[in-house]
DNA sequence: TTCATAGTTCGACGCTAACCGAAGTATGAA
DNA sequence: TTCATACTTCGGTTAGCGTCGAACTATGAA
């Protein structure tokens, strides 16, 4: 009696077939952003921004800001679980997942992101930087002594990158892989001074392209793999 | 995109507050009546009537006639658990259950269900008979050959009984116990049997009590405790 | 600055569904 | 048979909410 109105609360919430729709595309832990929602649940966006507010406001999901995009994912595995359940209720089959993302192939290695390096190589590279304890994880990302020595050996300027009013180092979303890459003022010296050395160029649109021995170079500096 | 549509019938469901509670109600596993329902949800019995014949049209409870009441439990534990998540993700204290069926402490103990024995006594009486063989259980419950004999030589003419219209053996859904007691031509004759060995004797309304001896010699005869 | 894209807010429309009164059915009691 | 209880069905009202068009804000690109 007194707990009805609590469950019914968030029943409802998912009881609707567009934000169904909506939280069953996030199911895996993805981010996506509030237009690609709105495809996937087939209602227009002003719709969709209302559903993933109340969401919000329900906390089952968190927004992440990130420019002009907003991504959305789920706030806890325990909302998928509930979305399992309620599956598994319905006797469902086999889910169907939508790829999502961009479908060319380069854009998904390596592309700009504003203006630091995003996609597969984007996040080997954040990831190597963590495993070299480059950087640290603070409210965001912070870098470590090591790392600037590391970066400064690079032939970054980091005192100059850390004088502007951008922050030295962003955790940013990538848009593909569904993970942080680095971004910030750190990110963008980066992607120029690969560019620089002719380990990459950008190709029309966003797509950046690693030259073989570019892209062993950078490995190489990382310790990838 | 397709699994949305299937979790949000469900969903939706269990969206509406006044279904909520009733849900909620159900979820140790008793049954309850459909005014018992409408009482606990706060809304009117016609009201009532819609809902429960939507959850069970989505099978995710399930009826049992009885008479002029009609019993409603939950259709499996998985719709249990999914209400178990759905308060968790309410982040909900502990629920509070609400006590239903008889509170007169001697009609809980032994009382008439119609003309059979109902009640603690009445559900022990047919664990016991399962526990011994007597009955097996089949479509509803039968009598095994071990039964027959044993019921014969408490002084009971099975044939005589098996020979009438009524269904020999029926189990019947205990009103306060929320479980089985043994109904049927045989209940009611083993009812009528303890009555006339001056085990027990009938009170005002539905009350049966057992005298101490009486108590003593069902508990014997039934290998109780 | 100007334009384009991403997203939100507002307002109005329309549909669904919850709700209850009233009437009808089914079962038990007297 | 008559009455009472338990429940269902029907009909009409009402309220909520999902939906989209249009206008507005914010960010990035040129």
């Amino acid at each position: 009696m007194k707990d009805g109105p609590v469950i019914a609360k968030i029943a409802a919430l998912l009881g609707d077939p567009a934000r169904a729709n909506m939280l069953t595309a996030l199911m895996d832990g993805r981010a996506l952003t509030a237009s690609e929602l709105a495809g996937l649940a087939g209602v227009t966006l002003q719709t969709t921004s209302g559903h993933l507010a109340k969401l919000s406001a329900a906390n089952l999901i968190l927004m992440e800001k990130q420019g002009r995009h907003r991504y959305f994912r789920l706030s806890g595995a325990d909302v998928a679980e509930v979305l399992e359940g309620l599956m598994g209720l319905a006797e469902r089959t086999g889910a169907v997942r939508l790829r999502t993302g961009p479908k060319d192939q380069a854009l998904r290695a390596a592309r700009i992101c504003y203006d630091h390096l995003a996609g597969e190589r984007g996040v080997e590279m954040l990831d190597a930087a963590r495993r070299l304890h480059l950087v640290a994880e603070d409210a965001d990302v912070a870098l470590t002594d090591k790392g600037r020595d590391f970066f400064t050996h690079m032939g970054l300027d980091i005192d100059r990158l850390a004088k502007g009013k951008r922050p030295l180092c962003r955790a940013c979303l990538d848009w593909s892989e569904r993970r942080n890459h680095l971004g910030g003022a750190l990110g963008a010296a980066l992607l120029d001074s690969f560019i620089a050395r002719g380990w990459a160029r950008r190709l029309e649109g966003r797509v950046i392209s690693f030259t073989p021995p570019g892209e062993q170079a950078f490995r190489s500096a990382f310790s990838i793999e």
